[in-house]
Parts: C-alpha cells; sequence; structure tokens
RNA sequence: GCCCCCAUCGUCUAGUGGUCUAGGACACCUCCCUUUCACGGAGGUAACAGGGAUUCGAAUUCCCUUGGGGGUACCA
C-alpha cells in the first residue's frame, strides 16, 4: 500500500513553527517511503480564515523545500461532501439534530462546574421525537448535527510514536457537534471525512490532537472506512516550557526568514526538535534526512526551542555558502538597509565583501552591520578608536599612508604595512591598529588588510584616512 | 475539576537489563591560531526528579509520589 501523509494547515494565521515542523515530518515520512504528501487547507473557519495566510503557509513550504504532491486542497470546495456524509451519518442513526441555544449550552457547562463536574455535553436531545423536534423548529431553532458518543466505549489505538493509547468514550465530553446549523462542518468531522477520501495511511501531527483521534477514530468506524495509522508528535516548547504560540515572539516561517534564517538551516534545527538521527550526524540537509527519517527515532517529551542551536545550525550553513552564493542571500538584506548595490556591476567586489564578512554571520541580518564599512564612503569613530588615532605617532602614520597610493593587492598591503612601520620606527601592531582605526572607525572587525583593498577599490581609502588625521593630535 | 501525555547535563538528545566510572551537539569556561572581532582547532565544567518493587544486576521493567505539559468549543 502506497503511504500517503498530508499536512492541513489552517489558514487562520501565518505559517507557525509547530505547523512547519509537522509538515516537514510527514514530508520526511512520504519521502522515506516513497509515498505522497498531500497540502489540505482546512479553511471550515470562515471567521477566522484569511486568503494572505493561506498566501504565506504556502509560499512557507515551499521556501522551505517541503514540496507536495498533490493540491493544495480546500475543504470549502467539499462542502457537498461533507453534507452528503452528514446525510448518511443521519439516516444510518450514528448522528442526530441537536436543537439547543447557545445560552443553554452555556448555561449546562456553568451548573455542571458549580457541582465541579467535567463539562460535557448530557445528550439531551439524542432520542427527540418526531414531535418534540417539530416544536422546536416551530420555535425557530435551528438544530446543529451531532455524532454519537457512546459513554461505555472504550477506543484503543496503537499510536506510532506513543504506544498503546486508551480513552473511555464518556471522557469524550458527550456527542459532538459535527457541524453547524447552516450546514459549516466541523473539524473533527471534516478532517475524517478528507482523510478516507484521500487515502491517507498515516495522521502525523502533534500531541495536542490526542484526543481528537480518539474522537475521530469512532467516525471512522461510523463511516465503514479503513483506519489510518496514528502518530502523535511531541511539541515544541518556549523557554518557560509551554507550547509555543504566537505570543511567544517570532514563531512564523516568514518571521525567520525576515530575520535572516536560511531555510535548509532552519529546516535541519526543525528536524531535531523532536527526531533524531541514528548516526548522531546532526547537522543535515533535507536529501539526506530523507533515507535516515523514522518515527521510531521521535521523542516522546515536547522540546525547549533553543535560539542559541539554531543560531549555530543557521551560522554553519551560512559559513559553507561560496561569496556567489552568499551575495545572492545578501543583496535583498543590503537594498533593504539603504545600501547601493547593483549585483550586475558590483558583483566581484560584493563577493570579495562577502568572503570577508562570511565568516562572522550568524543570520543574514548581520551582514547589513558587518558590511556598512564598506558600502558608504563615511564611517563614524567610537571611542576606542579615536584614543587610538590620538596615539601620539598616530598622525604620522597616517600621514605616510596619505603619501602613498591605495593599494591592489594584498602583497603590496603587507609591503606597505612595512614601510611604514620602519620609517615611523613604531611596531606593527600600532600601525595595524591605526590604519584599522582610521578606515574602519573601530578596533574590532574582519580582517585589516582585506577591508583595506575592498575599501580601496571603492575610492574610500584616502576620505577616511583625511578624515582620520583631523582627529589626530600632533 | 476531569481525562490524557511526558520526565537523562542549562538546552536538544544517545541510551530498548550487564559493554554507563552515562556518549554526542549547542551554550558556557580555558588554551591555541591571530593586527582586533569572528572563524577554526584542542581541552574542561555539567544530567539519569524522588521512593518503593522485580532482578545476580536497572538510566533502561512495574507501581507510587512529585514536577511539567496537552486537552476539555457550534476553533483548528
Amino acid at each position: 500500500m502506497t503511504v500517503r501523509v498530508r499536512i492541513a494547515p489552517s489558514p487562520t494565521g501565518n505559517l507557525h513553527i509547530g505547523t512547519a515542523r509537522t509538515a516537514l515530518f510527514n514530508w520526511l515520512f512520504a519521502r522515506h517511503h516513497g509515498g505522497e504528501f498531500i497540502l489540505r487547507m482546512e479553511d471550515t473557519d470562515r471567521e477566522r480564515s484569511r486568503p494572505e495566510f493561506a498566501e504565506n503557509i504556502i509560499s512557507g513550504l515551499k521556501w522551505l523545500g517541503l514540496d507536495w504532491d498533490i493540491g493544495p486542497i480546500w475543504q470549502t470546495q467539499r462542502l457537498h461532501r461533507y453534507q452528503e456524509v452528514i446525510a448518511q451519518l443521519l439516516a444510518q442513526g450514528f448522528a442526530y439534530r441537536s436543537y439547543e441555544t447557545e445560552e443553554e449550552l452555556e448555561a449546562m457547562r456553568a451548573a455542571q462546574e458549580a457541582q465541579k463536574l467535567a463539562p460535557r455535553y448530557n445528550n439531551q436531545h439524542r432520542h427527540l421525537t418526531s414531535e418534540q423536534e417539530a416544536a422546536f423548529q416551530a420555535q425557530g431553532r435551528k438544530p446543529v448535527i451531532r455524532f454519537k458518543i457512546d459513554d461505555e466505549r472504550e477506543i484503543v489505538w496503537h499510536d506510532l510514536i506513543r504506544g498503546e493509547m486508551r480513552w473511555r468514550g464518556a471522557d469524550l465530553g458527550g456527542d459532538m457537534v459535527i457541524a453547524r446549523a447552516d450546514g459549516q462542518p466541523l473539524y473533527n468531522f471534516a478532517v475524517v471525512v478528507d482523510d478516507v477520501d484521500m487515502q491517507i495511511t498515516h495522521v502525523i501531527r502533534g500531541e495536542d490532537h490526542l484526543a481528537n483521534t480518539a474522537k475521530q477514530i469512532l467516525i471512522y468506524e461510523a463511516l465503514g472506512a479503513p483506519m489510518p495509522a496514528f502518530a502523535h508528535t511531541p511539541l515544541i516548547l518556549n523557554s518557560e516550557g509551554r507550547k509555543l504560540s504566537k505570543r511567544d515572539g517570532v514563531t512564523s516561517i516568514s518571521e525567520f526568514r525576515q530575520m535572516g534564517y536560511v531555510a535548509p538551516a532552519l529546516v535541519n534545527y526543525m528536524a531535531l526538535l523532536g527526531w533524531s538521527p541514528p548516526e548522531g550526524k546532526e547537522l543535515l540537509t533535507l536529501p539526506e534526512m530523507v533515507p535516515l527519517f523514522s518515527l521510531e527515532r521521535v521523542n516522546k517529551a515536547g522540546s525547549k526551542f533553543d535560539w542559541d542551536k539554531l543560531n549555530w545550525i543557521n551560522s554553519h550553513y551560512l559559513h559553507q555558502m561560496s561569496p556567489a552564493q552568499l551575495v545572492a542571500e545578501l543583496v535583498p538584506f543590503w537594498q533593504e538597509a539603504g545600501y547601493a548595490v547593483e549585483p550586475e556591476r558590483d558583483q566581484p567586489w560584493l563577493e570579495q565583501v562577502a568572503a570577508l564578512i562570511g565568516p562572522s554571520l550568524v543570520t543574514l541580518k548581520d551582514g547589513v552591520a558587518l558590511a556598512r564599512f564598506y558600502m558608504t564612503e563615511q564611517v563614524s569613530y567610537d571611542d576606542e578608536a579615536t584614543a587610538q588615532l590620538q596615539q601620539p605617532q598616530s598622525q604620522e602614520i597616517l600621514r605616510q599612508f596619505l603619501a602613498t597610493s591605495d593599494p591592489q593587492r594584498v602583497e603590496e598591503a603587507q609591503a606597505l604595512v612595512q614601510t611604514v612601520m620602519q620609517t615611523c620606527g613604531v611596531k606593527k601592531v600600532q600601525v595595524m591598529k591605526t590604519l584599522r582605526a582610521a578606515l574602519m572607525g573601530t578596533l574590532q572587525g574582519p580582517d585589516l588588510l582585506q577591508s583595506w583593498l575592498i575599501l580601496a577599490r571603492r575610492g574610500f581609502v584616502q576620505p577616511r584616512l583625511q578624515a582620520a588625521l583631523s582627529l589626530t593630535q600632533a
């Protein structure tokens, strides 16, 4: 039997990292088994679903490299199908019409709460006579459809991650609503109809769905449909150990992207949140993970999201990139920062910059601050740099450099430093520090000689030496 | 309240009764490289929640306690 899995996001928000991780596990599972991966949009919540969220989810999955074989399928386009199944369940006696008003249900819950009982529907409309129904209808009440849940029933399944799971029907909250009065199907019902119709073989989702699975199994049975295998993954937790939610700051894939995280790093990190590769090799690309992935190696405990590790992985992928690749990734960030970069014209020069700052990058965004020194003619001088320029020999050192032409190659730069050292009779460190202060405005940063060459090609060396000279003391 | 799940270094984890004086990775600390900051390299600190039981033997099995989490909708 061909493996078929799906990711079923609800377009009520941007692509969340938890959803993305579930998508990743499903994708890996499908690819590992040579199966199919389906994208299905669960947009039955008309009030909260929005097209821009759907767009965000789709582009996010694409960016991550989690391509799907079928879809996107939209639940709202399958309404007639849900209606059909509801009619069937009604006819077979698995479901019935329930006429309570919101207020009545709230009162029921309040009463139960007052008695310290678990809130649940008391199934009071399960056996309405046709006269009673007619009476409610005469009052203008519109019924929701409820699916019968037998209190005595015990639901058992073998979870691929958690082992044997058991639920009592009585703990499921009474007969559940599967469709609103206007015919809109509800999640637990629509999911099953879809998964059955799409012949889903494995349902891999977060453990927050555990109770839903018990309810859904009952619907599979009523439908006489084959049961898929279930696998409930651990949740991604925030630093407090709670389920990561939008309130925890950055959680959507598009935000990570804007912050300068690259897709291979994000995907690699997400995989490590709950799954561990057999050989212990942690740095893996999507294709490398495919043959290694299995649900057996997915952990049961939730995992806290750790920025340090994500940063390390991201920097790893950034450090691996060629200068040309880096430029391609960096340009959008540079342009957004307002730097006048023109890839066509400046490519070789931009690659020099990228090669120089590459090892210092943790995120692409870091490239904005790190490249600033090379992008504008003037720099500001920090306290340390100013102090260095006010050293006794600094003025003479700068005059020497101003008297020569800018170096074109490293060897020339080295030779110039040597010459200035000897002429001024100072140590190399002094020359280097002074030159760095003058050129960069700070005493820390990438390789000085390389920086010098890069600035020279832009014609920024002389103006900066002049500016620095004015800060020196005779 | 009720139901369910989970529990190894600060964090992510390896570990499926003996090879565990518990391994790796991130972070942290030290050292090396070096004109600085990074990068890179070499070391180091650091964990089986507690209590019972089973067993010749338990991080690994069972029970209880504790702690944490999830769910409990006419959301998904």
